[in-house]
DNA sequence: ATAGCAATTTATACTATGTCTAATATTATA
DNA sequence: TATAATATTAGACATAGTATAAATTGCTAT
């Protein structure tokens, strides 16, 4: 609660009980939500906070470098309350979005693609999950 | 032409003028279309045909492996006709989707994903094209 | 050829995700 | 406290995609 107030103070973004609502709903998940599950979610706590507030925060977290998206589900875009560069496992049953360590895995042969300046980039991967 | 109605004939698929045209729409293109920029390109030629049997059409020629979809812009399915493995790069400013041949990266350390089964994977890197 | 059945197409209604706007409410500041 | 700036709200709007039921087309057996 005192944490994801700072984050929004020290991002020059006025700490509001919606947005903090919002702010706290993203990062209280291992979950990648699309913008109306976070919505369900704030909703639960606070059932007066109107759609259009929580789409307009995230975004405006996204803006601020708080969140990054990924478009990795059909039809929506989830909000990733880990902005440090990593890679995707997409369950192909669930849909489900895992979180892959950057040093799981190791990409090779950028310095042949002459022709793009690559800003970011990450492994998607989809399959299922082992039985353990 | 022809080729197009071959392959629809050897997915079992019956190559009404309608499918034909769609197919045809898809094959024709170096950019990813969207299923509506499909629609309209067809309707260029073809302008009774429906929104519903593009929609229709695509969707068969998923199912019957001709063509994959990529969720890779924004709230949009965009169409490959390229279903051999590849990687994807997508232009910062355009939004235009390049194929990567998939000879042109290496990913090592699959075998550190104990939990997963992989079934597919890709690199997905954003940035900007060089001028030349 | 044609009757009857299956496959296809069509228009339209519907759902979901996301944006925009204008009015209201809140907060900061002079 | 008065004023300006910021934030919130409800609802309208736009777009992507699905579902449905009626109409059309094509296939098959007589």
């Amino acid at each position: 609660m005192e944490k994801v107030i700072s984050i929004l103070r020290s991002h020059q973004i006025q700490p509001t009980p919606q947005r903090i609502a919002t702010a706290k709903a993203v990062f209280d998940t291992r979950t990648h939500p699309s913008a109306d599950e976070v919505w369900e979610k704030v909703k639960r706590d606070y059932p007066t906070v109107s759609r259009a507030t929580v789409y307009n925060t995230l975004n405006l977290l996204v803006n601020k470098g708080v969140l990054k998206t990924q478009i990795l589900r059909e039809g929506k875009v989830v909000f990733d309350p880990c902005i440090e560069p990593h890679h995707h496992f997409i369950d192909d049953e669930t849909g489900e979005i895992h979180d892959v360590p950057w040093d799981a895995l190791q990409v090779k042969g950028e310095d042949s693609l002459k022709d793009y300046k690559v800003r970011e980039y990450q492994v998607v991967m989809r399959g299922c999950k082992k039985k353990q």
